[in-house]
DNA sequence: GTATAGTTGACTGTTTTAGTCGGTTTAATA
DNA sequence: TATTAAACCGACTAAAACAGTCAACTATAC
């Protein structure tokens, strides 16, 4: 089992498009830039969104991502398993076979953490995520951000010329 | 975070350990053997597993590994956390800051999922572990096992000559 | 037709995993 | 006292995953 920061920026890009829907598609060039994740690197984990059918694409100018299905039957654990191939802690992937065959030691054990971290994640939705208040000042923050950035760009852009 | 077999080997070891406590120190050639684990590759883990402090040594010939503590005294959590450096689903280590300096959308919810599975591996004790059916019948096969692999090697001795 | 944006595949440096190997102490025992 | 069983230690390795880059291609809105 591992989540590190493929399966964080899978669920903080799914997160944005639910945010910034109903504007029409999200580029991953906004996404990239909101939330600070390599543009080649979101595309990679986009392919994988959308060969799992959680997001759909428009190609062309004006384009971008769509969530494929409601914000609340889309949750957590879906997400990280689409690129991660799943959070199993088992060594055995559920077959009770790491002891040359047999069940070892703790398999049980491992079984047991994976049910409660899959409980635990899904059980949350892309609904739940953004009606908490720590999201949505981040993503306050987040709009702010864009704007401070272009005058800075502004600002930058007279200080080098 | 990551839980890998690393962190698999180091709770089996340890519960291998406090099955076999009460008839003095276990050798790490034993514990290889009773449960597939490569004996170098145990050395590392008891290096870390000593260091925190959860096992002692006895060197020389009939020395091994003891719990360093009662077996309800040791957690699942703190063997993982001895080998692995944390199960800390964050990207910033709880300081808020992996936007940036600022605080991502999704830090609370990684925040959330880490103490969940901190709570969940930290209420179980190796004894907890030992009490169990599962665990209980896999000890017994892998003392009958050991005997088997004995006699086997008794045969393919036999084919080979 | 041009700019935009998704799509694909190959490529890369770095880190971690899961070990191996060779040697050194330490201590029980024959 | 010599042998030997065990812990200890450091360096090394192949393979995988991670995180990301790059270049080329396709579809489409304007
Ligand atoms: S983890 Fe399932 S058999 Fe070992
Ligand atoms: S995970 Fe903590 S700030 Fe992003």
């Amino acid at each position: 089992m591992r989540l590190t920061t493929k399966g964080r920026y899978a669920v903080t890009a799914m997160l944005d498009l639910a945010i910034h829907a109903g504007k029409g598609p999200v580029s991953l060039a906004d996404i990239s830039e909101r939330q600070g994740i390599s543009l080649s690197y979101l595309e990679q984990l986009f392919a994988k969104l959308r060969r799992n059918e959680l997001v759909r694409s428009v190609r062309g100018p004006g384009g971008g991502y769509q969530l494929n299905r409601e914000q609340q039957d889309i949750d957590v654990a879906q997400v990280i398993d689409a690129v991660n191939e799943s959070v199993d802690a088992t060594g055995c992937g559920h077959t009770g076979n790491c002891q040359d065959g047999n069940v070892c030691l703790t398999h049980h054990l491992w079984c047991d953490l994976s049910s409660q971290i899959h409980a635990f994640l899904s059980q949350i939705s892309l609904a739940d995520l953004m009606e908490r208040n720590d999201v949505r000042s981040v993503a306050e923050r987040q709009g702010r951000g864009h704007i401070a950035s272009f005058e800075d760009s502004l600002i930058s852009a007279k200080v080098t010329a």
